[in-house]
Parts: structure tokens; sequence; C-alpha cells
DNA sequence: TATATTGTAATAGATAAATAGTACACTAGG
DNA sequence: CCTAGTGTACTATTTATCTATTACAATATA
């Protein structure tokens, strides 16, 4: 895997793994993929896996059992809380962003709502829900 | 000034300089402040802000004048293209992240609609331009 | 011609992050 | 009981970033 080489690479692993969680491609109670596994797909050390998913275990979203594995919570609300949150952040820093280069709250909306337009002329097989 | 330990200090120095440039506090042709002067306003060694100028100088968006001073650039084109390019980074990057997460492009754009409003009844003297 | 102010370069040290490698602890299954 | 597979811990090394410090080069001005 790709990373940038600008932001740690634990944390881009954690954004990861929180999107495969909210995704659904990693449901509640679901074994993770052993850690020594982790590292050769995102092709990385085991000790930076393993930072990430400490930190994830520390937050909640993940639980830890030595000598079996890791594992996404049982708790669902907790992963729909997850999702709340990272689009919230989302949103937090792209508005901020845009605000400070002088873009109006409408400018904002109809920028948005353009990209998408475009996207979505533009023929790359992406799928809309 | 604070910034962000996640991030390279000379990436969100640019970034500042950025966003000056854009909203018109820092014009066309017009000189920064010396180099020593931004260290001491940005809290940060002169070496950090000679990397993020630099940088910029390369990018063809300032100019320096040893002895005299740092510029920007005096085509005022060159900074418009500059902020097309920052919204389109910003918009590009969003867009991504929320799909990551399994928004489609409608819940993507309401969700911004619905963010800038709330944030609009909530009165915290931001002007809307 | 000096002197102050500007940008620029170079060195050395400190810290965070990532890597490689080794070792240990717990669990399941033959 | 032994072995394979799991998470976890620790040390050592490398790289990028930031800092502190010193020095030098170019410009303006008294």
């Amino acid at each position: 895997m790709q990373f940038d080489d600008k932001v740690p690479i634990y944390l881009q692993i954690k954004r990861v793994i929180y999107q495969e969680m909210v995704t659904g491609q990693l449901k509640a109670g679901e074994q993770l993929p052993a850690v020594r596994q982790l590292a050769l797909n995102l092709t990385v050390n085991v000790n930076t896996v393993q930072r990430a998913l400490s930190e994830m275990i520390t937050e909640g979203v993940l639980t830890s059992k030595r000598g079996k594995g890791n594992f996404v919570t049982e708790d669902q609300q907790r992963i729909g809380a997850l999702k709340t949150q990272l689009v919230r952040a989302q949103l937090s820093s792209f508005y901020q962003a845009l605000r400070a280069l002088n873009l109006s709250d409408e400018e904002i909306i109809t920028s948005v709502q353009h990209y998408v337009q475009r996207r979505g002329s533009q023929d790359d097989g992406h799928v809309n829900d």
C-alpha cells in the first residue's frame, strides 16, 4: 500500500481500518487479520501496525485477545458513533480550510455541488449507491 | 502560533502564507516580513521558515531578492490559479474521504448544507461575505 | 566607507517515526 | 505435552524534521 510520507503511517493505517469498519468490510465482532499478516498486506513493519491497533484498542473500537487475535468491537452503536465522528471531522476541517481561502458559505456549497457533478459526468467507474 | 505536531511545520507555514496571498492580506508584489521576523511571529526557527519560503520560491509564488527581502509574485493570475488549485485539492480529499465512509454524492452535499446551516445558527461571530 | 538589514548556507544536536530483529506470553489443537 | 499461531515487548538503527548557532553575501543608507 502507498502512504503519504508527510503523515505518520500509523495514523494512515488507523484511517484505513476505521473506513473498513464503517463500510462494513469489517463487521462488528469480526476478527482482524493477524498483525503479521496486516504488516505484509500494508507493506509495513509489525511495530507500526501494532502502534495503530493499540491506539484503537485504547479508544475502544477494537479489543485484543492475547493468543487469539484482534477483534472489532461488538458494540454496533460504537461503530455508528465512529462514522458520525469521522464525517464531522472531515466537514469541520474542509469548511475551515475553504473559509480560510475566503469562500462564502454559498460558494462552499456550490463548489461541492459542481465538483460532484463534474465527477458524475466523468466516466470513471464509481457508483452512486 | 500553534501547529499540528502530526504535520511538518514547514508545510503548515506554507499553507498560512498561501491563505494570506489568496485572501489578499498579502497582495501581489508585496514584501513579506523578514525571515527572522516571521520566525518570531510563528515562534519557530529561521531554518524552518526558510524551508517553507524556498519551496514557494521554487513554485514561483514568491520571489527572493538577496539583501532586500522576499516578495509575493507580481503575477495576479498566478495567485488566482493558486486559489483554484488549493480549493480543488480540498474538494478532492474531502470527497474521497466521505466516499470512503460510504456516503453517496447526495449525502455528501446535504451533509455540507446541514453543517453550514448548523454553523450559521450558532452565534460565533463569523460573517458571510 | 561603514553599518544595519536582508537572504542564504552549513554544521551539530534532539526528537519522532519507521524499520529490523529477537524474544516472550497466551491459546488452540494434534 | 508439544507445536503453531496469536498478541506483545524490547533494543538498535535509520531517516526526516526541527532547533540552535555561526557564518557569509547582497543591498540600502547614514
